[in-house]
DNA sequence: GCCTTTAGATTACACTCATGATCTTAGAAG
DNA sequence: CTTCTAAGATCATGAGTGTAATCTAAAGGC
């Protein structure tokens, strides 16, 4: 099978950024290969460098997706709660709950992709964009920073640690810790 | 050359663990091969096998070996400080120091292996007491989590963004955050 | 001094992966 | 309807990697 039209083109080439974006965040940048994201929306690697320059590339964009979607959820939290005030502790219970440990896939890509941007600067510039939108929703200046440390570094740890009873220990001071913050 | 004394070999052994523990942190598990671990002392990949049972064995030392350093310096600041309570502002300082953020292989386990350890499984147990054992030193109870969480994770976020004026702001803003958490 | 043992070197095997050349076929333009 | 084009499939390539068999020479026990 081939050529398909411009629109399909188009959406096929969206949903490898999505799929990506989810895969490279549960599993790790290096873990998932090209064919990888390719066979997870059902077609080859053949065509992959038609729509990308490389993995490199097809990284940033995923990356920015993720954040993309990560705002697009803050906003919507501003939404559905009275005000900014009621938004912020409803995030912190979300993100450090059990369920958005276990679930790297669809969650927030400033502690999907720490570890492996702490290494390769390559894609630094689109991350630190959205550090600065995610700490920037929950507090200006220092305190929204201080704040994200605290939930990506909890986050990451738990994960690091789930299956011993410390994880969820790590969950509970932190949202604690997080409220007490930004007092 | 081969065959040398059992002191030696246990020495050259030793010397495995601790390279690797430097290159583990620095560079991803995944990212140091076997044989860039025996190249690092010298040696060849061929006598790896007659020293550790896998890949996996020698990451599991490798990272005791990193929470063992850790620990010993930590107890060498709570000697160089008048009591616990000067030791540990002493920590904050350093662990979220630029220079603490440039030299990732001789820097904190908790944070160094954490991207890692998040997705595998393999090394949790050993990555979890050294977890427990580290946050102990800050303070008992959810406190010392809290603020190993927020440690953790500005110098990951500091690492992922560094090059960006962010990295420094993070770096700032969670030393005033630490402090005040153990207040 | 001889003989066995074994640390480390050499080499090989079976994979995986990023990249890309080539082929196929159906959309797009005339 | 014909022709050109390009999305996606198939296959190839070259580099890297974990594991391990085999080789070597010196260590360590007798």
């Amino acid at each position: 099978m081939s050529r398909v039209s411009q629109a399909e083109a188009r959406a096929n080439r969206q949903r490898v950024v999505e799929s990506a974006s989810r895969l490279f965040r549960e599993n790790g940048v290096r873990h998932v290969s090209v064919a990888d994201v390719m066979q997870s929306v059902g077609m080859t690697q053949g065509g992959f460098y038609k729509q990308f320059a490389s993995k490199a590339a097809l990284v940033d964009e995923a990356t920015a997706e993720a954040f993309s979607g990560m705002l697009r959820h803050l906003a919507a939290l501003d939404g559905d709660h009275a005000g900014h005030d009621a938004a912020w502790p409803a995030l912190i219970d979300s993100y450090l709950s059990p369920e958005a440990r276990d679930d790297p896939g669809n969650g927030c890509p400033a502690a999907g992709f720490a570890g492996d941007f702490a290494r390769d600067p390559e894609w630094r510039d689109t991350y630190a964009a959205g550090i600065r939108d995610m700490a920037g929703w929950i507090a200006p200046g220092d305190t929204g920073l201080a704040a994200l440390s605290t939930l990506v570094g909890a986050l990451l740890l738990a994960r690091a640690t789930a299956g011993s009873p410390v994880s969820e220990e790590i969950l509970r001071a932190a949202r604690k810790a997080a409220a007490r913050l930004t007092e």
